[in-house]
DNA sequence: GCTTGCGGTATTTTT
DNA sequence: TACCGCAAGC
């Protein structure tokens, strides 16, 4: 099969044709990564080194995983069966939901959401009678997930948890872990956790997969965490054959458990393994891999590449330096205009870091009629009328799906509130039964109208249950949507009503089409439980806007890079830890390199942030850059920050995660701040609070009477005081 | 049970 | 500033 290796250069023949054993392909950005694993999938198959039943590919996300099946099923010239291509969840999920017993669940389990997560978690500290602001459920969850990822589980840190923060945790985490019981539900975690341990304990399923996973390729390998690695470790038998793609300077997941040792200690993990570099990059121009390569050199973790080019030329990167936001989408959109002429708008991209810059960018770009996308916004299956059909969905599929039974009961509004649930859930805790069992008993004690209303729901489930066998699922959803009277809540032609139709519609057309493919409606299910992004890119000849994190993997001809500025990139929060800085670094890298012919990043000197104007200063990884390898274009030029400088400021984005007391510092900073006020206060100023103690000001509002000071306070945090009414003693 | 208004908060989010 | 979630009030 000399087709399949005639169009590799020599590195990537060599991560192809490898023979047994594990192999670590350091893959630089835009060096034919997918390629690579494409090609050995292939290659391997055609070969007769492989069955196909013995190939399994494990990515991150679905979108990847498409996109490597088809790119292989071209090569290969015919669909691939039998192997298993897919995301880790995937993977994991196919394991559980074959022997749901040897993990413990119940045969038809469901997958809890991240909603669906914090409602429980909501729920657990409301029984708990604890405040749900001071113990945010969200970063609950964070930290439940980010111990989980680390290999730990309720009982292990219940054991180790001495002081009353984690012993707090950890009951928490025990009633959480109940809850889900209870519902016969997993969370995304879970999934891992539990095929983990199934493989872990049952020698014949472990056997299985290690024959299915014969040979093991895994994409985006620097994104693995400490779960992935067990799974990954447990999967592997006799010859090893694990073919690992990744790029450590594309880590940027760290802070969701992604461990880079697993990249950058491979061969301790994996004795005996190879390693081979792709360095040539096939994406970029000069300038622009030359201006990305020096501000990644920076970084110290990493195992280190140079990635090169045989192509010469280019234009210069350029770096623009506006006065406010506003300023910077203007360069932007009339660059763009410029560029129109030469790329199509579906090949521009502006990359930022926080979803909030989006905005100035979203008002520029309407104000000129450039059609643009943002990325990342509402999802589809994440809107409540979709979520509400799917719970009716789950229930007619699964009768004592609580989770979904408590979410619809109510759906539309029929009388049954906070009072009736109370009732149930008594009558479910007393009885050791589920809620949709006690409410299926219509306890005496309930109001009258909640009964019947309760009798009622429970005849459109049973019908629909009947229905089943007689519609096809496409037109079960159309009864369902009509008999519940979800779509007659959206009745009327606002906007808004109109549009939740219309998902409710476009809900019951993906049911029918996915029946279509012969696919059940448990499976169904499953997958979008599995896929939160709708993967709808039909709008191409639009500008996209998105963050950094959705960048990754993406290529465009024309990137420009918002915000670059200290505070934004690096964020504040992630700025005083080396690591975290990194990481920082990492992700400027990788939007830099989804550039293919031209590149920009530009910075605002002022922002609009938390409803004040803050200064800014550029992004101290400008320092990383030497000047040669950018292109000055601001208005006026304005000086770049020596290294350092920006340290500990309060900066655009700005609040410092530990206020540090040195006025020395403070007053250093305050000197590049451009406002000062009538009353003598200024950024950078150290003062004194009767109750809120010490803190630094950040920013003035107004002027005269209605000054307002914008101060964050070492202890007390951000508040907002008028200097003439609260006592301010300056230090 | 639904609406309104207040207070608190403000990264990134593959599944 | 802008949004979200919750508590009070209709």
């Amino acid at each position: 099969m000399s087709r399949l290796t005639d169009d590799l250069n020599d590195p990537q023949r060599a991560a192809v044709t490898h023979g047994t054993g594990p192999l670590l392909v350091l893959a630089g950005a835009g060096s034919g990564k997918t390629r690579v694993l494409t090609y050995r999938i292939a290659y391997l198959l055609a070969n007769d080194k492989a069955r196909d039943t013995e190939i399994t590919a494990v990515t991150f996300t679905n979108k990847a995983a498409l996109e490597m099946r088809e790119r292989v099923e071209n090569l290969l010239g015919q669909p691939l069966r039998g192997g298993f291509v897919g995301t880790f969840h995937r993977w994991s999920l196919e394991i559980l939901r074959r022997d749901p017993e040897a993990a413990g669940l119940p045969r038809r389990f469901v997958i809890a959401d991240t909603d669906e997560q914090r409602q429980m978690i909501k729920r657990e500290l409301k029984k708990l009678g604890l405040d749900p602001k001071e113990h945010p459920p969200r970063a609950l969850l964070g930290r439940i997930s980010g111990l989980v990822n680390r290999g730990a589980s309720q009982s292990s840190f219940a054991n180790g948890s001495s002081d009353s923060q984690s012993e707090l945790l950890a009951t928490i985490w025990k009633g959480y872990e109940a809850r889900k019981k209870a519902a016969g539900a997993v969370d995304f975690d879970d999934m891992l956790v539990l095929a983990r341990d199934v493989l872990k304990s049952h020698a014949e399923i472990r056997s299985r997969i290690q024959d299915r996973a014969r040979w093991l390729l895994v994409d985006e390998f620097q994104d693995t965490n400490a779960l992935q690695m067990d799974l990954l470790e447990l999967v592997l038998a006799g010859e090893r054959n694990l073919t690992a793609v990744g790029d450590e300077d594309q880590s940027i997941y760290r802070w969701r458990g992604a461990e880079m040792d697993n990249i950058l200690a491979f061969e301790r993990h994996f004795p005996g393994s190879s390693v081979v570099k792709l360095e040539e990059n096939y994406r970029s121009t000069a300038p622009i891999l030359a201006a990305s390569g020096a501000l990644i050199a920076a970084n110290q973790r990493r195992r280190g590449k140079t990635l090169f080019t045989s192509h010469e030329g280019g234009e210069d990167v350029r770096l623009y330096i506006g006065a406010d936001e506003r300023a910077e989408a203007r360069w932007v959109a009339d660059r763009f205009q410029e560029l129109q002429r030469r790329h199509s708008l579906g090949e521009m991209a502006v990359l930022m870091r926080t979803n909030a810059q989006t905005r100035s960018f979203e008002e520029e770009l309407t104000r000129r009629h450039m059609a643009h996308r943002v990325v990342g916004g509402l999802r589809f299956w994440q809107r409540a009328e979709v979520k509400d059909a799917l719970a009716y969905l789950r229930l007619v599929i699964r009768a004592d799906d609580t989770i979904a039974f408590e979410r619809v009961v109510n759906v539309p509004t029929r009388g049954i509130g906070a009072a009736t649930i109370d009732i149930l859930r008594g009558h479910a805790d007393h009885d050791g039964t589920t809620m949709v069992e006690a409410a299926r008993r219509l306890p005496a004690e309930l109001a009258p109208r909640a009964r019947i209303s309760l009798e009622r729901f429970f005849q459109i489930l049973d019908e629909a249950r009947d229905k089943r066998a007689e519609l096809d699922p496409g037109d079960l959803v159309g009864w369902l949507l009509e008999a519940s009277g979800l779509l007659a809540m959206y009745d009327g032609d606002s906007e808004e009503k109109t549009a939740r139709r219309e998902n409710l519609q476009q809900l019951a057309a993906a049911v029918a089409e996915a029946a279509q493919r012969g696919q059940e409606l448990e499976a169904f299910l499953d997958a979008i439980a599995l896929l939160e992004e709708h993967d709808d890119d039909d709008a191409p000849e639009a500008i996209t806007l998105m963050t950094l994190h959705a960048a990754k993997g993406l290529e465009f001809d024309v990137v420009e890079l918002a915000g670059f500025e200290d505070g934004l990139l690096p964020h504040a929060n992630s700025r005083d830890e080396p690591e975290s800085l990194e990481e920082e670094r990492r992700l400027a890298y990788v939007g830099m390199t989804r550039a293919r012919r031209w590149l920009a990043m530009t910075v605002a000197r002022s922002r609009f942030l938390f409803g004040t104007r803050v200064p800014t200063r550029p992004s101290r990884f400008l320092v990383d850059l030497p000047e040669d390898r950018y292109t000055d274009v601001s208005d006026t030029a304005l000086p770049i920050p020596a290294a350092g400088l920006s340290e500990g400021g309060r900066t655009a984005g700005g609040l410092p995660r530990r206020p540090r007391p040195p006025a020395r510092r403070a007053k250093k900073a305050a000197a590049t701040v451009i406002d000062e006020t009538g009353q003598g206060w200024r950024p950078g100023d150290r003062i004194r609070h009767g109750r809120f103690g010490t803190g630094v000001v950040l920013a003035c509002q107004g002027t005269g009477p209605r000054l307002k000071l914008v101060v964050f306070f070492d202890r007390a945090g951000r508040k907002t005081l008028v200097p003439t009414i609260a006592k301010l003693e300056r230090l």
